[in-house]
DNA sequence: TGCGCTCATGTTAGCGATAAAGTCATTCTT
DNA sequence: AAGAATGACTTTATCGCTAACATGAGCGCA
């Protein structure tokens, strides 16, 4: 019990005892065992974070966030990642409610129905990340896609183009890209615009995918004027391809990807984006769980965010 | 003791006790508690992975060849990242041992005195990745990084060039980086030749980095007839500059990057690079633990892997 | 009828920590 | 100087499971 205390550092040791505990800890290489820690307590410090991938640099940048907050207090993340695949987050979900977290954050709205069940039993802090289009569980931190969509849509058609391609992924469940070109086709429609022509891609390297498709859609279609990819990846490789074929952008083609990734920072010109607030629905989502994990009254949960993301015009975004 | 035989799939339950459990579990949206289970079964089946940043694709990718060994297996991985940083590898090494997993797979051959003793006293299967240059505290899969700067010195050498210029991270702790700007030194002065002139960047966006140290480089010292990069990052920023600036590449300036991102395949011209085997080390990591966890004889350990990277010379070696 | 055997289920005793209450010298109070 | 208060430990019970053993019904076979 003394044991305990020096290595929880809770009150009623002397200092004597403490440092005698401490060396002994020491030269024993002892760790202490969390699993019977957490059994015995009640508490877990871990919070898990549910993704549907690492591998392009949105949620990596999440996690950033995350760390941020979490690291000033005694909270540790644990990350599952789930491919954007139902069945895979319900597995994954299961799995880390098993260890009792103290938390979960996870991406994105739409959820099976089990996993729905399993958070609303958990009895612990949810929050849902990136997206604010829809109902959320427990607390809630993005940004609102259906309205980033319009919101291109509308400085587009402000600069005056008029002939517009989508290039996208083929990913029937990635519902916050479906909810940007929701809406990035609702305020077209709204002004009597139609999306002229489309494409969608699915694995591969998205730069060269985004090359490839912007060749295919301006072989196909040479009366179009603009091209909005769903991401910045796809852009870049666009941009690059114009760029290359000496086709003036943003004169002749002008082109916007989303997410306001810092790739972009390097390309011969800067890809008009959306910043899609990661690193800030990252640090929000972790602080929402970090206060409720202090508190003592339940401050009741349902925490709304709804962040605001910018255009960034760059360089290809403007009719000359 | 009946329900903890059905849902762990252990023999010995009847059809139709199995199905009445199996219901009243769902029913109640019961989740069994690991904590206690792992506790009374001193068995664990999470596995530790360490790794220093998630920003970069490397790791990302090392992580996709762990999940795809683990996958097929009880095992769950774990995240822990580092930032490259000593103490907080120490930290967070001790923070996951404490949760006694089933391995550990950490990034690198170096690491504290104290984060070693942890490892050799933890009992369990430890794997060491990326690196094979020095000495394993048990297991170890990855490439010699010495050996992949030689290689790369050897074939710019063969090329023809001989003004050498070297851009780089300024990060005394990257010791991969470090191992591989060594190799490469070395394998110059072999042939008496010496880098005419280097350049460290640190934080930003890589691309746009790789850009001003390339513009900087060249201006500073004109002469320069190649430009080996850290990582293929800048050399991509690197790649775009020369092209804007219309430097004829190879013919004029080589270039070379590390790592074989996929990201290159979109660029104007393929960049010069080595394939780090990223998704293979992963697997081959992730298997030593697997097996490991099932073998009950134990098999001593202590395996090493060695992957052997190939230079994919691009567009960007090759004097013309 | 009784012995051994199998199969399905039940009991008991931990796992290694912590919460909460208990002990027992000291030190303070008035 | 007696009682209260404090400080520094100790003891005991418990967290929710699982390993290992115990039970006991049902069956075959001599």
């Amino acid at each position: 019990m003394t044991v305990s205390r020096v290595l929880r550092n809770r009150g009623d040791v002397s200092q004597a005892t403490r440092e005698r505990v401490l060396e002994a800890a020491k030269d024993l290489g002892y760790v202490p065992n969390k699993i019977a820690g957490a059994l015995a307590s009640q508490r877990v410090n871990l919070v898990a974070v549910i993704i549907p991938s690492l591998s392009n640099m949105v949620f990596p940048e999440v996690m950033t966030g995350i760390n941020e907050v979490l690291d000033e207090t005694s909270l540790q993340p644990v990350v599952g990642v789930t491919n954007y695949n139902p069945e895979r987050e319900e597995k994954v979900l299961y799995e880390m409610l098993s260890w009792r977290p103290s938390g979960v954050i996870i991406a994105g709205l739409e959820h099976s129905d089990a996993a729905k069940a399993m958070l609303k039993a958990a009895g612990i802090p949810v929050v849902e990340i990136m997206d604010t289009d829809g109902l959320a569980i427990d607390a809630c931190v993005g940004i609102s896609h259906r309205r980033a969509g319009r919101k291109m849509a509308n400085a587009i058609l402000k600069a005056g183009y008029r002939n517009i391609g989508f290039l996208g992924t083929k990913m029937p469940l990635d519902h916050r890209a479906r909810k940007r070109f929701e809406g990035f086709t609702e305020a077209l429609a709204k002004e009597g615009v139609e999306i002229v022509d489309r494409e969608f891609y699915e694995g591969g390297s998205a730069l060269a995918k985004g090359r490839e498709m912007t060749e295919a859609m301006l072989k196909r279609t040479p009366e179009i004027d603009f091209l909005y990819y769903s991401n910045d990846m796809i852009g870049a490789g666009g941009l690059l391809y114009c760029l290359d074929q000496g086709i003036k952008v943003p004169g002749q083609v002008g082109l916007a990807g989303f997410n306001g990734v810092e790739l972009l920072d390097g390309l011969p010109r800067q890809l008009a984006t959306m910043d899609a607030c990661r690193i800030e629905i990252g640090r929000a989502a972790a602080q929402i769980i970090a206060n409720r994990s202090t508190e003592k009254g339940d401050s009741g949960g349902g925490e709304r965010i709804e962040l605001t993301p910018k255009i960034q015009p760059g360089d290809t975004l403007r009719r000359r």
